[in-house]
DNA sequence: CCTACCGATCGGTAGG
DNA sequence: CCTACCGATCGGTAGG
């Protein structure tokens, strides 16, 4: 067992939950079962209670594990000694790299964090509110510098995060699908819009 | 009953599905029991098999017409007489306005049809394709008539259908909302883009 | 339209 | 880690 672990560098609790988001994603968190993530995981379904809590606390692991990565996505761009405008360019960037990259866990936390218990839903819906009115900061004070538009930020901000979530699109229908251009296009879209 | 009818303008079956729509859109189409829409009907569960064949009946006749009815509004637009890029805007603003006066019914049908079962599921999917295709299209003659930025005509187009989703977060969140505002807001961020 | 009820499946527990 | 099993709930049917 201890060295299953070091050789594949994660313990059970974290292949359970991988293989969880990855059905959580495919099929939504209601629409799997206890016994399809065992049949996954390679076991019977009341071993998964040695290592984790309950169904609920799988998808706990995940949104919050996800939130607080975008957290600190958050306060690195803080951080960062730019523009407001590049500012926004890095947050959208790195937010399609972290969708781009951790796909399964930030789709199931986009789509099924209602599903979350208290107090982790409340602590999920916080952090994604600071995420948002930071971005919409940010937004603002690009228009006051005259580097963007004048335009409504919260209506920009919103519109953005909705428009990145087109990574999903993209993950589950190109399979050879070249990162680097997808997210220089989505940043050329969202920064200089359609018109010549 | 004939009365009620005429009075209401909605059948039973009309009056099950609009409420199973709320409840499927507030909590999701496996989270909904059949007890619960019989609830907010005023029936007994099994009255309502009166009137629909199954659960599946009900999602089924949700998503099939929104189906027809953006199949529709993209008709509409194919016969304009117009520049690309107006076509493209006109699309954009019907796609608003249906997300804003059916939006439990939008929304069901953009987020639980992969509940649906054969063959509506295919029959779901491609009247979806043929509408993205649609859009690409406009775009892709857009840039060719120079109205239009230089641009992959399939990763704008996805962008834009994602951004319209954002509809979803205003609705949800904001009580007084001017959705003529809210249509112009959108529509500009999509044209012009964020910088100066 | 109702009451009564069915088989299937769910998340989770007991016990070893 | 397993087998055996629990109460709850599900979509749906029978019959009137």
């Amino acid at each position: 067992m201890a060295r299953i672990k070091a050789v594949k560098n994660s313990t059970k609790k974290e292949v359970i939950i991988n293989k969880a988001g990855t059905l959580f994603r495919k099929s939504g968190y209601r629409a799997t079962s206890m016994r399809q993530i065992a049949g996954h995981v390679g076991v019977e379904a009341p071993s998964l209670y040695n290592h984790i809590k309950s169904k609920s606390d799988i998808l706990q692991s995940i949104c919050m594990s996800v939130s607080k990565e975008f957290c600190q996505q958050r306060r690195q761009v803080e951080k960062m000694q730019a523009t407001d405008s590049l500012k926004v360019e890095q947050l959208v960037r790195l937010h399609i790299q972290k969708m781009t990259q951790h796909f399964d866990m930030v789709f199931v936390a986009n789509h099924e964090w209602k599903n979350l218990k208290e107090p982790f839903l409340s602590e999920f819906v916080i952090e994604r509110r600071q995420y948002e009115n930071f971005l919409i900061k940010l937004i603002s004070n690009a228009i006051k510098a005259k580097e963007f538009r004048t335009l409504q930020p919260k209506v920009a901000a919103i519109s953005i995060l909705y428009t990145l979530r087109s990574i999903e699109y993209w993950k589950r229908n190109s399979k050879n699908l070249n990162n680097n251009t997808l997210e220089d296009d989505i940043v050329n879209h969202l920064l200089y819009g359609l018109i010549q």
